[in-house]
DNA sequence: ACACAATGTAAGGTTATGTTGACATAGTCA
DNA sequence: TGACTATGTCAACATAACCTTACATTGTGT
């Protein structure tokens, strides 16, 4: 699963601690995303485009 | 997270056994999914959405 | 150069997701 | 009735996801 996380986050200018506080998740949590260490669950995933107003489809891919 | 497979497994008569087959996972996993006792990852329900052919916020919710 | 913020990474743990195998129940059909 | 199908469920197990704590590295600004 291949994403756009880092991308969206950084048109926002948000560290990854902040994403992570907005997401309720830890930093780490957040970074092992970015980096392609694993996938989110679902209701992350959900989160995800829910805090970026988009389809879970334009954030992940594969 | 709620989900609609029942219904959508349904509308094209596939059983569960059948779903599990074209999603290349088991049928207790199906069963798993459509009865609440968890939810799928992210991967499985890419491969659910693509399967019924719309965006995963229309399979599931919440 | 120095301090500090941001990011990457590692170890060790708990919970979630998915597997196989097995069994119970209800419905269908010859 | 007896065989078969679909569904729900359980147990035991493996791996993935996510957690915390901690430390290393990289980037930024004075």
């Amino acid at each position: 699963m291949n994403n756009r996380l880092k991308v969206l986050r950084a048109e926002r200018n948000w560290s990854q601690a902040e994403l992570a506080l907005r997401l309720d998740v830890s930093r780490q949590a957040v970074n092992a995303i970015e980096t392609g260490k694993h996938d989110p669950s679902l209701p992350l995933a959900f989160r995800i485009a829910r805090l970026f107003e988009m389809p879970v489809e334009e954030i992940f891919h594969d």
